[in-house]
DNA sequence: CATCCGGGAGAACGATCGTTCTCCCTTGTC
DNA sequence: GACAAGGGAGAACGATCGTTCTCCCGGATG
């Protein structure tokens, strides 16, 4: 099926990508680490910004797909939103982890390639809605909600730039507790 | 004098390398930006790797010292710790604001280039430090202080990387929001 | 005035990139 | 067994990159 093969080219495509950077990894290299001859490629994504653009969209599923499942195997509330902390240190300890795709490929390319910059913002703007969603299961309404999901994604956005560059998984934790203060405060009324 | 000339060289580089990325600008690029001739160039920087590095070292010592002179003319204490976010607001107000360079650089080259790491590890160590010293200024102690600078850079990190993603100076007001708290609560002892 | 030398403009070179094309082998069909 | 179709390997192409080299001019020196 052209959809397996899509997927393994993908597959590649995300591990090279992310792991060096868009400009540095070559079609070529693509191909290899597929497994698939070049005609078939072009075949499957007509140009490597069709493939960019791609990975960056099927990486956002997965990734925001990932934190919710995990978010959702926790009870509502306060405690749900500690865990997205937790599922980021989890993040941060994986082989290869190198910040987020999308602030990475927006420093890369995004003055000159409108399609990034536009996925990346989507990305973070869901992420971001996300977080107010649980901020209003937790307690608080309207405005307050807006707020305070606000200041947490600026901590996981901390949280993620800082562990890239540090290479450690600390700033999860220290992300968390200063999310847990925030609830802590908000949610006192 | 070949050091106005290497200035020259380095304002057309950080221009360059900063507005559309490392690998987006190619040497005869930075060389019409400049005004220089190829030979010149290479007499000043031997390579690219070394045009690099100097934009980066340029830059942190600007950015930091344009930000502790901004900080040194705010009494100590609270206020300090607090005019660091009103500075970041200023920064991404700036026409041609595209988030941390040292964050970007090392989103495009890190993977491959262990100079451009350790230059953003290095920056974002120096902050930290940094702002660990105003929390102390500020009361904290010990422990105490350095728990508040890490936090405190968390947040400017957070505010950095959503600010030049959304394209909005609000981050920046967030961020001091709850650096607000923090101090607060970190202060009350 | 003759000579020499530093530096400017940009051609040249080898590598690499994204993309297309050619050639050949395999496979399925009559 | 003949033949058409499709896909694989990789050569080819035009562009661009980092870097070096060539050629030439202008001015300082004797």
């Amino acid at each position: 099926m052209t959809e397996e093969w899509a997927e393994r080219v993908l597959d590649a495509a995300e591990e090279l990508f992310y792991g060096q950077g868009i400009q540095a990894v070559g079609m070529d290299a693509v191909r290899t680490a597929a497994g698939v001859s070049l005609k078939r490629l072009y075949g499957l994504y007509p140009s490597k910004d069709a493939l960019v653009e791609a990975y960056l969209t099927r990486r956002d599923a997965r990734w925001r797909g990932d934190l919710e499942r995990h978010a959702a195997a926790v009870p509502a509330g306060r405690e749900r939103i500690l865990a997205v902390y937790d599922w980021l240190e989890r993040w941060f300890a994986e082989p290869g982890f190198r910040g987020c795709a999308f602030v990475n490929s927006f420093g890369e390319l995004g003055a000159g390639s409108p399609a990034v910059a536009a996925a990346a913002r989507a990305h973070k703007e869901a992420f971001c809605l996300w977080l107010t969603g649980l901020a209003a299961e937790a307690g608080a309404e309207g405005a307050a909600a807006d707020r305070l999901g606000r200041q947490l994604a600026l901590l996981a956005e901390g949280a993620i730039a800082l562990a890239a560059l540090s290479g450690t998984v600390a700033p999860a934790r220290q992300a968390q507790e200063v999310a847990g203060t925030l609830l802590e405060r908000a949610l006192a009324e």
